[in-house]
DNA sequence: ATGAAAGCGCTAACAT
DNA sequence: ATGTTAGCGCTTTCAT
């Protein structure tokens, strides 16, 4: 491994001096300067060692990113909003994918802590707030997204899912739908359960009109709509309105009820969550719930690099509000 | 930030006794290992410092993997494969995106090797083949997925996209189409060239049998293929056959045909390329190419796994095949 | 059973 | 215009 000692054996100069040829720091006589060039030349330097410069320097102008499911359609405009900032202001951005795996999860973060990386940005739930904490205390700056918890001291950012999915049971009610199913996520994971109680309670504001629902508990990932539609082609009694988890969930379901030839939306009403690109390019297009992922992931990075530049800001919070995307998917109840 | 050194000072002990009380690497007499824990505990230290630790052993159980468009449904298993034998193996994989940039490409390797990274597996063609050549010089390992050249003197990995397309266009000719539309992808990359060249190939062996057949470029992109039904829509003559360079662009295209009031297979077949898990799940189910990307993701990974165990082994290389999947996209040729 | 000391590759304050 | 030197936080050889 080549070094600056080596560099400077050659060329005749000090290490410091092949430190600021390289990085340009600081004026260096044209003849030094070429001799320095040559030297590295010959030895084939083109890469310093960033584990040393980072070491002494404190900075890695690099930043983390951990999320639990890269397959999940989510994330994709959330890492684009990152990735935008990011690479405008000189930062790197290296990846974690914690596949929902705890283990997993805490590796990747004490690999990326223990790299003094400049900070983390967290976009996956079910991570340890212990070792949040501990990583947190040894001053790696970190932000939050799509968090649990609130009030943790921590820079964070979460949607509010109940103005969208309130919307969505209102509009359905207002159809005529009395007879709901809904499909939830992972009961284990917290964004399930929220998502779930909006529901829960949005339909409850309609008591008056004789509501009843079902519900099913699914894994919100892709493939699991199929199975899942296989189970309601079995119920004994068809609801008229699935609302659904997720986007994914829904196009599945979607799909295999078309494929047993229920009309979709004249005999089953169906709505998804997310407004995954795909939403619309379905047939029929799906009516769902807009997230602004592109803007969650944009405002991540920006409370990322105010922390960065200071330590000492205080905490930073946003919510973002959710909202119903109508499209062709919805209809009045059948009789 | 806290070091050995604080450690050691408050246990009254030596750094080295710290490390040795740390990773356990030598006996240390209880009565000063507790002291150490009990320093460490007061001083809440729990992060090594990861970047002195492997600037001085060289080692730094982590993994990078370059890849082009996270979006890309190509990838994920790909990823899997690479992640599942990477956990087992005790190694932290970082993952780079780099959005079809050149100079993100270039700022991502290079981040990942001057941080001096046990190995990289590059899956994203695009890159400067200067660059990579640098990087292997100062020897950071890497592996090479789906790259354009051979025979670079180092390992990799690539699909031989031939067989697949000669048994769809033999499939599609044998069912009496004449008239085909190709769907490529952007001219500029290279694998986007080799399956349109396979795709030219096929058809030319059954020069006898007048076939015609008209090339639309695309960008591969979730989004493109509804765009492109829309200018096949506006075509003089409707082909009786739609092979596209990948499922996304393929579904695309059907759902806008289908929409339009176009009958898939009966009035035009169509077919895809990656089989990515949605193909199987839309109406109707795609006929497609199979790519093992799970098993490429997996062997590329032993292959670094390999070359970091013994530097000099001799250069690894594999092809994997692909073939056809037949589902229900494709027909006999309309009158 | 424990410690001293050297050093990984780089930067930056201070000196000349 | 260039060099000396100390040191970032850790591991490891050699001593005792």
């Amino acid at each position: 491994m080549v070094s600056y000692k080596d560099i400077a054996g050659i060329a005749k100069v000090s290490t410091t001096t092949v430190s600021h040829v390289i990085n340009e720091t600081r004026f260096v006589g044209p003849e030094t300067r070429k001799r320095v060039r040559e030297a590295m030349e010959q030895l084939n330097y083109t890469q310093p060692n960033l584990l040393a410069k980072s070491l002494l320097t404190g900075r890695s102008n690099t930043i983390g990113l951990v999320i639990s499911d890269i397959r999940n359609p989510f994330y994709p405009e959330v890492i684009q909003g990152i990735e935008e900032i990011a690479q405008k202001e000189g930062y790197n951005l290296f990846l974690n994918n914690t596949n929902y795996g705890k283990e997993v999860a805490i590796r990747s973060i004490k690999a990326l802590a223990g790299r003094r990386i400049d900070g983390i940005i967290i976009a996956a739930s079910q991570i340890d707030n212990k070792l949040i904490r501990e990583i947190f205390d040894i001053g790696v700056n970190i932000v939050l997204v799509d968090w649990e918890e609130k009030n943790i001291g921590m820079d964070n950012l979460y949607f509010n899912y109940k103005p969208g999915i309130k919307e969505v049971v209102d509009y359905l009610v207002s159809l005529g739908h009395r007879d709901f199913l809904f499909i939830s996520g992972p009961l284990g994971i917290d964004t399930s359960n929220i998502r779930l109680s909006c529901f829960k309670e949005s339909v409850e504001k309609h008591q008056d009109k004789m509501i009843s629902y079902k519900i099913i508990e699914g894994t919100l990932r892709i493939g699991n709509g199929k199975k899942i539609g296989k189970e309601i082609l079995g119920l004994k009694k068809m609801p008229t309105a699935i609302v659904c988890s997720n986007d994914i969930t829904a196009i599945g379901i979607m799909n295999e009820l078309i494929s047993n030839n229920i009309k979709i939306p004249e005999d089953v009403s169906i709505t998804g969550l997310d407004n995954i690109r795909l939403s619309e390019l379905v047939n029929p297009p799906l009516t769902t719930i807009e997230l602004d992922r592109y803007k969650i992931g944009q405002t991540a990075i920006e409370f990322l690099l105010n922390r960065i530049e200071d330590k000492d800001i205080k905490v930073q919070s946003k919510v973002f509000n959710t909202k119903m995307i109508k499209r062709k998917s919805v209809a009045k109840a059948r009789k």
